[in-house]
RNA sequence: GGCCCGUUCGUCUAGGGGUUAGGACGCAUCCCUUUCACGGAUGAAACACGGGUUCGAUUCCCGUACGGGCUACCA
């Protein structure tokens, strides 16, 4: 009988949710979700010294934001609860134990020293690959070399210890993945990892592999960090005799800096101008020892959707020309085998671009909630625009917008008047711009025409036709004197916006304006 | 260093024994336009290298180079 599908992403909450972190998670999502399983979110914590405040519920919440929502979790709970490796600690020690018992790990005593001064003896002989392996382990002092009274004793006295896994002399450990086929590796490169921790917690390797079988975890979808450690991962399997049940394993691309050095870094995501991290945090700079502030890509304008649409193409691809993707299209189209292998630089100008194509998607009523809450949260109006007018400007705005606060960044002359002028305005100053501006000023003052964009555009044209100028060689003095800058929106319709009270009052700026710097 | 993984335009990718090697972002030029943007059109731009296999390899195999990952009582 076929299994439910049942994956699950296990974040340690060492801190921030990395952006990789989230493509992961949203992988094992589409997985689950297009093959009916269940996602489940599992915290790894079981190092207590990297434990950060906070990080477990900005992990949360960052998925929350993401609309990545998980089957089971700490928060909602689930059949297979504690979903906290912490909370699981009990349940460990009795299948190291089996091992124990079935020759398959042993005890070991070495203190960090001793263990310093094994890899330094065999860095200095040479040995290539220094480790607590089949050879060095009977060097050392565990339960394979000392006396089995002496073990008991040093267990019985309370003395520090760890339990190592034994791996085999000679032996060829295959897997499948999902995403590169058969990989192989010689048991002997491998090492001795540790397994349980003399803190008494599990290291990661024992703690994922009895989780994924007591969550009865059907495909473990993982960034490509984890495949050196995916065959100690599958002798545990063959070890606890859970051979059968073993999840099939898909290791994912890298997300590697734009420059291509290295997996994607804080550092280098700062020095390229985008977050790593989906919200804000706080985190103490390991230099200055400060608290700095990052924020993520929600502060930063990036709309959940298009940050997952782009994120979902990062080393995946539905192998047609299509690129924007609902959430509900990512789903019906994913498949794990359609993931490439190999690491994927990231392009933040490509985010921006989805950003754009969704932002555009949006109502005007939605783009004005955006621009009203812009405007307030900065303080530009001291009240909010009516929701007519706000409207009028999402609509005007829409088309030039990468981000939700370019609706009221990218239009602050619609709010305010502007006080300096772009120094354009020095070469296309004109005599027939001040001439247009002169007799435009005198003509608003009188005129009663309906105040729309088009009668104005109306006027104005009567104008320069009256006095025999091409419009075209004096409209953009006027804009700047409008607006104060060169590029924007339709300048009918910002006259309209700002209204005919602020129009005539720019206009005499513009015109004093001049005569100020020429004179 | 050792082990593992990878390599198609600058970037994300499609493709696959015979193709004018396709798309998207970005870039450039042109059109539209009161400017910018949007939109439209066009263009520059790629199969890392060397050996095989083959009538024919970018595609399959092997090397080399380059890149990435791992190499803790961290995940």
């Amino acid at each position: 009988m076929e299994r439910e599908v049942r994956v699950r992403f296990a974040p340690s909450p060492t801190g921030a949710l990395h952006i990789g972190g989230v493509r992961t998670a949203l992988y094992n999502y589409l997985f689950a979700k297009k093959t009916n399983g269940k996602f489940i979110i599992r915290i790894e914590d079981t190092d207590q010294t990297r434990y950060v405040e906070g990080a477990e519920e900005y992990i949360m919440k960052s998925l929350e934001w993401l609309g990545i929502t998980p089957d089971e979790s700490p928060l909602i709970g689930g059949d297979c609860k504690p979903y906290r490796q912490s909370e699981r600690k009990p349940m460990y020690k009795q299948y190291a134990m089996q091992l124990i018992e079935e020759g398959k790990a042993y005890y070991a005593f070495d203190t960090a020293e001793e263990l310093d001064a094994m890899r330094q003896r065999l860095e200095k002989a040479k040995v290539k690959n220094p480790s607590y392996n089949a050879v060095t382990r009977t060097q050392m002092k565990n339960s394979l070399t000392l006396p089995a009274d002496e073990v008991k004793a040093r267990l019985e006295s309370g003395e520090p210890y760890v339990i190592r896994i034994k791996i085999p002399k000679k032996e060829e450990i295959r897997l499948n993945d999902l995403i590169r086929g058969w990989v192989m590796v010689h048991s002997s490169t491998l090492d001795d990892k540790v397994l349980m921790k003399s803190d008494g917690m599990p290291t990661y390797h024992l703690a994922n592999v009895v989780d994924d079988y007591l969550m009865k975890i059907t495909h473990v979808i993982r960034g490509e960090e984890w495949l050196p450690s995916a065959p100690l991962h599958v002798l545990l399997y063959q070890y606890l005799g859970w051979e059968n049940v073993m999840p099939r394993f898909a290791h994912l691309p890298l997300l590697l800096n734009p420059d291509g050095k290295g997996k994607l870094s804080k550092r280098k995501a700062k020095e390229y101008g985008f977050p790593v991290f989906p919200l804000e945090w706080k985190e103490i700079d390991e230099n200055s020892k400060e608290e700095i502030w990052l924020p993520g890509y929600k502060e930063q304008g990036y709309l959940p959707e298009a940050l997952l649409n782009f994120l979902a193409l990062l080393g995946w691809s539905p192998g047609t020309n299509q690129e924007i993707f609902g959430i509900d299209e990512m789903i019906e189209n994913f498949s794990l085998e359609r993931i490439n292998k190999a690491g994927v630089k990231f392009d933040i100008d490509k985010a921006k671009w989805f950003n754009q194509q969704y932002l555009r998607t949006k109502s005007n009523a939605e783009l004005a909630q955006y621009l009203q809450a812009g405007l307030k949260e900065n303080n530009v109006l001291s009240a909010p625009l009516t929701s007519e007018k706000a409207e009028k400007i999402a609509e005007l705005m829409k088309e030039r917008a990468t981000f939700p606060q370019d609706f009221w960044k990218e239009a602050l002359y619609l709010f305010q008047t502007p006080t300096e002028y772009n120094e354009a305005l020095q070469q296309k100053w004109t005599p027939e711009v001040a001439q247009v501006l002169q007799e435009y000023l005198k003509e608003l003052q009188n005129t009663t025409i309906d105040w729309n964009a088009e009668e104005i555009k109306h006027l104005l044209h009567q104008i320069t036709d009256q006095l025999q100028i091409k419009i075209g060689k004096v409209m953009a003095a006027i804009r700047i004197v409008i607006t104060g800058v060169t590029a924007g929106p339709d300048l009918m319709m910002i006259q309209e916006i700002i209204g005919k009270e602020e129009l005539l009052q720019r206009i005499k700026n513009g015109l004093a304006q001049f005569h100020t710097t020429t004179a």
